[in-house]
DNA sequence: ATAAACCTTAGAGTACACACCAAGGTCAAG
DNA sequence: CTTGACCTTGGTGTGTACTCTAAGGTTTAT
């Protein structure tokens, strides 16, 4: 399968599968006589391994990670992968803790201000902002 | 007040101020005869008012449109700054989300994982990556 | 024969928020 | 008068995950 189909069957665009391929996350399984790229279901089922990955949040360098481990799993244990897990988890825990914060700020700010047309003179947002934090933290 | 002793201040880098700076979120009061950056008390305020917004969550070009209220706000309506900040609320919500199913997902893989020392070959998050998606979506 | 649709490479551009560096000017203390 | 601590500019580097461009080669259909 050249490139082009590929990426279409996987509703993903050639410029990913090329730079998936330059950072050594899918290598195709090998190259035409014109030097195309030629994709097997090999090469499918990796991709496909990585676009779960992705959808469970891991990013591209821990995905890479991950295949590492997979072309060698018996050169590493479960706890490894389970390491890289959790680790990931407690990362991504860390950035909802941070973002639930924002949004707790942002809702305080929202629900505080009258949201009308006047002039924005007095807008308890910008005050807010202003003033010592008036923002329970 | 020079660059340092204002940076030390408010427990930033020279390096953010000038860049600050560079992407108008904050002008020094004035410069000095040798050329050097002189911070006010309005400067003060202006920083804090940054950091306030930052602390909120809202980017540095988000900050840079709320300055641009601020700094005329008889042209601009409390509707207004109240959008700015329910849009971002809203965008951080989803973000919030995103991150939930994230952490959902990461949470079965690793609760199912024996995480043993054992070699990884029958590892249940490879094989749950690799097979179809076993993960409730 | 030629046009359309594909493919190749290398390299630059995007957004975000800075950090770091080099080469040089300025200022206060000893 | 020199040392050290500060300041200046302009430019490059970081990480993430691509996207786009230029300049050209290949394949397929008509």
């Amino acid at each position: 399968m050249k490139i082009g189909e590929f990426a279409n069957q996987l509703g993903v665009s050639t410029d990913t599968l090329r730079y998936y391929e330059k950072h050594n996350l899918l290598t195709p399984s090998s190259r035409t006589g014109a030097g195309y790229r030629d994709y097997d279901e090999t090469a499918l089922k990796q991709m496909e391994f990585i676009l779960r990955a992705k959808n469970v949040g891991f990013s591209l360098s821990e995905i890479k990670e991950l295949l590492q481990i997979k072309f060698k799993k018996h050169q590493h244990s479960c706890h490894e992968v389970k390491n890289l897990t959790i680790q990931k988890r407690d990362l991504v825990a860390k950035r909802i803790a941070e973002l639930t914060r924002f949004h707790k700020s942002l809702s305080i700010l929202a629900d505080r201000c009258c949201g009308g047309e006047e002039p924005a003179d007095n807008c308890s947002i910008l005050t807010t902002l202003e003033d010592i934090d008036g923002l329970t933290q």
